[in-house]
DNA sequence: TCATATATCGGACTTTTAGTTCGTTTTATG
DNA sequence: CATAAAACGAACTAAAAGTCCGATATATGA
């Protein structure tokens, strides 16, 4: 076979196990799905999967990769493309919130939360390239409103960089977790407190 | 054997048995802390351990309410026995770090961030109760800010204990595992940046 | 002291699942 | 058609959670 088309195969059966396994890590849990239910769903055998990956880790930390990149471009296009700083951050947010809410399995991993070793066979977690990503969008962010003076004067650049992206997380991240304390304790939907929570925190950058 | 010392060798036993698994979890890690290896350590026999609690997660969970515990007293007692707002909040961030630096392993458990199913087994967190003691606590700091007129006009009660407690946590824990970005990207320590995000998401409640 | 109940022991057993091995079969292609 | 690579499949190993049950130790009350 040609090293071309070997290789287009390579990756295409690479991608149906990866399909196979997201729909099945989705509907089942990541736990609750075995090797031998993705190597049946995916309709290859066993051995085969093992071709291609070297653990369940490897599988669940492609899928992962996978996710980061989706949302480290949407961030991007999100939001490099805005000039104004106030609709920009919250471009930001809205992604995020929609991320959360689309993938809330993979929402954990964003924050550097997931185990890096299972127990026994490591799997390296290379999402620095795709953090980068989110990175330099929170950055080119951040410069225009220092730019533009709507930042404060005593905001520095690069640990601004990571207490946006820790805070706004960890909002969205609690939020997720307590549906029940909405309309109940707090006496408004989880929406209208993310929005009032994004309006209070802006609060913490810019110069009044 | 009477009913008192009964419970009393109970109670003994199981405090046992947990203190050897909380040492062995943080000598090798949950995952690779066997049963055998905690009933071995603790010196009962498995099945005896198995009397005492049902499951792997049974025994984890009991060590992370345990911490939680510890936690939450040393919120409550420290913020609440500070009158002024600003030294509170400082004592609420500092409570926090303190924790994530001492018990890293049991850090994510706090934000209500660990799976409820290990797979077969569910184990009820009944954490709810000690997340009360925390929650009352920072409420009682934000009303001494309402009462004193420190925070803004616009801030809201109940969401604020929300927002204030999961923005910290989120800052705490990326801080906690992004150690490599310090002293290089961002050209400050850990510590320094800690209170750099503290005193500027100070700002974001109060009126200036 | 003896009888009895209860706690604990210990080790074999079951089950589940990740990961391996290897001989066989399929398939592409020269 | 011959051959090499890819995929199969089924049996296997290993590790660990959790179960069972008969044996043993221990406390207590008559």
């Amino acid at each position: 076979m040609g090293a071309r088309k070997k290789e287009a195969l390579e990756q295409f059966n690479r991608d149906n196990i990866l399909s196979a396994a997201k729909e099945l890590f989705e509907k089942k849990g990541v736990e609750n799905t075995t090797m031998d239910d993705i190597a049946k769903y995916a309709d290859y055998s066993k051995s085969t999967i093992y071709v291609y990956f070297k653990s369940k880790d490897d599988i669940y930390n492609c899928i992962l990769e996978r996710y980061m990149n989706i949302l480290a471009c949407q961030i991007e296009s999100d939001v490099a493309s805005e000039k104004d700083f106030e609709k920009g951050y919250y471009r930001l947010c809205n992604s995020l919130v929609k991320f959360e809410h689309e993938y809330p399995q993979y929402y954990a991993g964003l924050l550097g939360q997931e185990k890096i070793t299972n127990g026994k066979k490591k799997t390296e977690i290379k999402l620095n390239t795709v953090g980068e990503g989110i990175n330099d969008a929170i950055t080119g962010l951040l410069q225009k409103g220092i730019e533009k003076k709507v930042l404060r004067d005593d905001i520095e650049l690069e640990p601004t960089v990571l207490y946006v992206w820790s805070a706004i997380s960890g909002i969205i991240q609690v939020a997720g977790k307590k549906s029940d304390v909405f309309d109940t304790t707090i006496k408004m939907g989880k929406e209208e407190y993310l929005d009032y929570s994004f309006k209070t925190f802006y609060e913490s950058l810019i110069r009044r």
